[in-house]
Order: C-alpha cells, then sequence, then structure tokens
DNA sequence: GCGACAG
DNA sequence: ATCTTGTCGC
C-alpha cells in the first residue's frame, strides 16, 4: 500500500470495498479507540495519535502518537492512501487494543464506498466508524437546526450513513460505517460518545493531543 | 467544460 | 491539515 499512483489507489478501493462487512456493531464491548493526525509543515511529517477509552465508561486508558514521513498526497477521495501508514504505526504502540475504532474522516459515504474508516478497519479486521466534519459526497433532506436532528445521507440510491446535528445550531456531522459496522449503529456510537461539544469526546481527545504535540514537537 | 472535493 | 483576531450568536 506504499507507493500508489492516484488511479492504482482508487482500483485498490474498488477492489477492498467487496470486503466491507456491513451489521450491527458488537452490543458489548470494552475498548473503543480514536485517532487523529496533526500535520508539521516544517518536516512534512505527520503525527498520528490514538487514544483508548474504557467502554462504556468513557474514561482514558492509554494514548500513543508518531510520527511519520508522508507517503502519499491528499487527494480527495484517497485520504487514507495519506493517512493509514501513520495510524497503523501508531496502533502498533497500543498495549491494548481497542474493538471498536472512531475515525477523524468517512466510511460509507464515499465515491466508491471506501473511505478512512472502511480502510482501516479491513486492515485490522475491526469494527469502525467513520465521523467526518464537512461532507466529501451524497445528498439529504434539508437539515432542522435543533441538537438531535437527522437525515439518511444517499448516495446512488442507497442510505450510506446520516447527517447528524450534534449541538443546536452548529454545522452537522456525517457519520458512516466503516467495517463490521452500519448506519445505525454508527449514529448510535457516536450519540453515546458526545459531551458538551460538537465532536464526539474521544475524537475532541485525540485531535487536541495531536495539535498540543504538534506545537511542542516544533520547539524541539 | 464546470463545479465539488474527508484531512 | 495549516495560516490567524476579532466578533457574532446561542
Amino acid at each position: 500500500m506504499d507507493r500508489l499512483s492516484p488511479s492504482e489507489a482508487r482500483q485498490l478501493q474498488e477492489q477492498l470495498a467487496g470486503r466491507v462487512v456491513l451489521r450491527p456493531l458488537p452490543a458489548v464491548f470494552s475498548v473503543l479507540g480514536a485517532a487523529d493526525l496533526s500535520y508539521i509543515k516544517e518536516t512534512n511529517q505527520l503525527i498520528a495519535v490514538i487514544v483508548t477509552f474504557s467502554w462504556p465508561t468513557l474514561q482514558p486508558l492509554e494514548s500513543v502518537h508518531v510520527k511519520s514521513a508522508i507517503r502519499f498526497p491528499y487527494v480527495p477521495g484517497l485520504l487514507s492512501f495519506r493517512e493509514i501508514p501513520a495510524m497503523l504505526k501508531a496502533y502498533a504502540q497500543l498495549r491494548r487494543p481497542p474493538d471498536i475504532f472512531l475515525c477523524d474522516g468517512q466510511g460509507l459515504a464515499h465515491p466508491r464506498r471506501f473511505g478512512l474508516a472502511c480502510h482501516l478497519g479491513i486492515l485490522l479486521e475491526k469494527p469502525t466508524v467513520g465521523c467526518a466534519k464537512t461532507r466529501l459526497c451524497g445528498n439529504h433532506e434539508p437539515l432542522e437546526a435543533e441538537r438531535g436532528a437527522r437525515q439518511p445521507l444517499w448516495l446512488d440510491g442507497t442510505q450510506v450513513g446520516y447527517v447528524y446535528r450534534s449541538k443546536t445550531g452548529v454545522k452537522p456531522l456525517y457519520i458512516s460505517p466503516g467495517h463490521l459496522a452500519d448506519c445505525n449503529s454508527a449514529l448510535w456510537l457516536v450519540e453515546r460518545c458526545l459531551g458538551r461539544y460538537r465532536l464526539p469526546e474521544p475524537l475532541r481527545a485525540a485531535h487536541h493531543t495531536a495539535t498540543r504535540l504538534r506545537k511542542t514537537m516544533m520547539a524541539t
């Protein structure tokens, strides 16, 4: 999965998309993981952070991070090829592997039905859920402004996820199953992870850690 | 050809 | 993603 051309990457996505399994998330599990990245412009590197939490209490368990050289440019639709190498490196540092992963990006809500969350799920063979801050593709009916409002996200006549207003008056979240999950349980998981803010707490924690590390490392 | 386009 | 201050609205 290293030095692919964009067209080869798209071809690989179409192939791997056939392996994605859609089904409800496990009813019982004990560790939830969340991953996020920050970018170090000066060295053209990525910092990958994975934070794990006990479920369902969401108490922090451990946090790992790695620096990784960028091997693939950012291309809309091919984000996973840029981020996954760093995420796998961080994953190897974990003492206790998560049962389920929350990802900062799309899952099924992708032109070839193979967003970042699907890719990570297939490689780790674990349930994953995608939670993106903005839309990549798909259409939906108008969303009410109140917290909790939701609309199915459609792509070519099939539902690929939900557009979900996590807080009143904020921009919605784009939630879609990655692997070993489905639209409804993906939304359920995100709802269960919400705290006071727009983003689910695990992703906020991973994002804050990644951002803080970037600034810390710039001074090194 | 034109607009859209996760992080 | 990152570059960036004040400011409008819950």
